[in-house]
RNA sequence: GCGCCUGUAGCUCAGCUGGAUAGAGUACUUGGCUUCGAACCAAGUGGUCAGGAGUUCGAAUCUCUUCAGGCGCACCA
């Protein structure tokens, strides 16, 4: 319909002029139901180059235009928009064609197949998911949805640092608890995690559990001086504990990345070897360095440490040449802001590898840090101190149909303040009831109605007449084009806005009308409109990883 | 000091590829269930879009600048 506008507008826009492209011709959706379902601003655009008045050259647009069935009303109002009413032909179709695609309704193949890999949460291994990595998981997840939505082939990635420091310090954590050795004392590691689950990991190997962790089977030997096997059996149990709380948030992933084996496999040492032939590498003060300042860093980086061990980032660069190796031509790194120096160094390493690597991959969506508020204090996360907000927590508390909703319904960019007190005592006022609602209420009235959905249609005598009607129509309408700007601009975000805003939609026109009414024509319209509706919420819904409840 | 992000109603946040009277939730005030699900709806109160300057027919949106907050600027990850 949108499609079929621009069509009409450049047909009578090229009547008047050849300076203007097809792609100066923006056609909005008005916020307002009174400027219509479509308008577009060309008239003002256009008046400085035909140097006459925006509302004269309007009435020459309109004069222009071929004629068509889809628009009762076109008008020109303020300066001079050209403002688009959808006629009841239009209405008709809409609500059949949701009808009629149901779950594939806002679908499209933009994607064309191509494959995105998406890489998210991607925590350390060093203790539970907290709160940031929920954010994360709920975000890059509703990306990976919509990317499939849009006919991507998605594979969702996680990637384990598995063998830096941090691992290390886990190890003599462990060991140290397993020794008895509290945190508080002076014995304990400096640097050690000292968080309650460690004492749960070693008592764990003490008493030589067996654990599945991505379905290999690990043995404690309980041998408090096997470090090798601290080091297993405690990332093995992580790795578990992380995999059931994602599970419990209904994320899934498709692959799991090593950093340990990019070290077996060669593959930074590969890297290593290339940077230094492609000569981006020189040695100072026993250290090898990587001159990123060739590739748009403020300084350069330390690869290889004079004792030897390589810095963080190496391996990074490792990975992401590795998955441009497996074809992956679009990337997508979901991390936290604090990761973001790693940007310029992981995109300068995979410059100098000189693979004809496009200088703006991989992409990056970046959440801002969350503030979690408990009691009317500020919590602070700290994993050394053990103080944590965790996922399990949340999920458990709140849910996680309303977690996940929390978690994806702001921007990327705002450091948003999760009320865990707001969160759950207001479960009932949470907004992702409000939505869920609305979808179990009209199962209801459809219930209610008993008859075969199947028969649901807007017959073609029907006109639709109320203001709450031609609303919802719009906002439906609407949805597809949702979907490809949200997923555009990596903005999960956008849909929950939608969902709000639709959901707002049917709870006032349920109050405004009645649907079970005795004129048949009319009854199947309205009905038909809710279920369309509902089907509009479902599929919204899906992209967020929340479920649609028939009764609540 | 440098870089990135943010600043919109009492609070939490949308709106940011320039468009029409700046929106929602919450809070507060008031009204609506013998009637399809009131976890709902309707109406009202509430704004220097952090401050200033610029660009133009038009700026919350773009540019510059000041202020404030967050996060980064390691031979840590």
């Amino acid at each position: 319909m949108k499609a079929h506008l621009t069509d009409l507008l450049f047909a009578a826009v090229g009547q008047l002029t050849n300076e203007v492209n097809l792609s100066q011709i923006v056609i909005d959706r008005p916020k307002l139901i009174e400027h219509g379902d479509f308008s577009t601003n060309i008239a003002l655009v256009l008046s400085k180059i035909l140097k006459k008045s925006p509302r004269d050259i309007a009435q020459l647009i309109l004069d222009q235009m071929p004629k068509t069935e889809y628009f009762e009303k076109i008008e020109i109002a303020g300066a001079g928009f050209l403002n688009f009413f959808l006629g009841a032909h239009s209405h008709q179709i809409i609500i059949n064609q949701v009808i009629e695609e149901k779950e594939l309704y806002g679908k499209n193949q933009i994607g064309q197949g191509k494959k995105v890999q998406i890489e998210f949460v991607s925590a350390n291994p060093t203790g539970p998911l907290h709160v940031g990595h929920g954010r994360g998981a709920a975000i890059g997840d509703s990306i990976a949805r919509l990317f499939e939505f849009s006919g991507w082939e998605v594979t969702r990635e996680f990637y384990y640092n598995d063998a830096g420091a941090q691992i290390d310090n886990l190890t003599r954590s462990v060991k140290a608890r397993a020794l008895n050795i509290s945190p508080e004392n002076q014995d304990f590691p400096e640097e050690g995690y000292r968080g309650d689950y460690i004492a749960d990991i070693a008592n764990a190997y003490l008493a030589k559990s067996s654990l599945e962790c991505q379905g290999q089977q690990v043995q404690a030997s309980g041998d408090i001086e096997d470090e090798e096997s601290i080091r297993n059996f405690s990332i093995a149990y992580l790795r578990n504990e992380q995999d059931q709380d994602l599970a419990a948030f209904k994320t899934a992933f498709d692959v799991y990345s090593l950093e340990s084996d990019l070290y077996k496999n060669g593959q930074v040492n590969f890297v290593v070897d290339t940077l230094v032939k492609e000569g981006h590498t020189y040695e100072k003060e026993g250290a090898l360095w990587l001159k990123t300042t060739d590739f748009g860093d403020d300084k350069d980086r330390v690869m290889k440490k004079s004792d030897g061990g390589f810095t963080y980032f190496v391996p990074d660069v490792a990975y992401h040449l590795d998955k441009w190796t497996r074809g992956f031509k679009r990337v997508i790194n979901e991390q936290g802001a604090d990761h973001h120096s790693t940007i310029s160094r992981v995109r300068a390493g995979l410059q100098g590898l000189n693979k004809d690597i496009p200088l703006d991959w991989p992409e990056y969506v970046l959440h801002q840090m969350i503030t979690v508020m408990k009691n009317g204090v500020e919590v602070k996360i700290s994993k050394r101190a053990g103080s944590y907000v965790t996922l399990k927590d949340l999920v458990d508390e709140v849910g996680c149909d309303a977690t996940r909703y929390f978690l994806s319904a702001r921007r990327a960019d705002s450091q948003l303040i999760f009320d865990i007190d707001l969160a759950k005592s207001q479960s009932n006022d949470n907004p992702v009831y409000y939505i869920q609602y609305a979808h179990a209420r009209i199962e209801g009235v459809l219930n209610q109605w008993g008859g075969d959905k199947k028969t649901l249609g807007v017959s073609k005598d029907y006109a639709f007449e109320s203001l709450a009607e031609k609303k919802l129509i719009k906002r439906l309408s609407e949805f597809p084009e949702v979907i490809k700007q949200a997923t555009d601009e990596l903005a999960p975000h956008q849909i929950a806005n939608f969902l709000k805003d639709c959901a707002a939609e049917l709870h006032s026109y349920y109050n405004d009308s009645k649907f079970l009414v005795d004129d048949e024509v009319t009854k199947l319209a309205r009905l038909s409109l809710i279920y369309a509706t509902q089907a509009v919420i479902k599929n919204g819904l899906a992209l967020l990883g929340i479920s649609a409840p028939e009764k609540m």
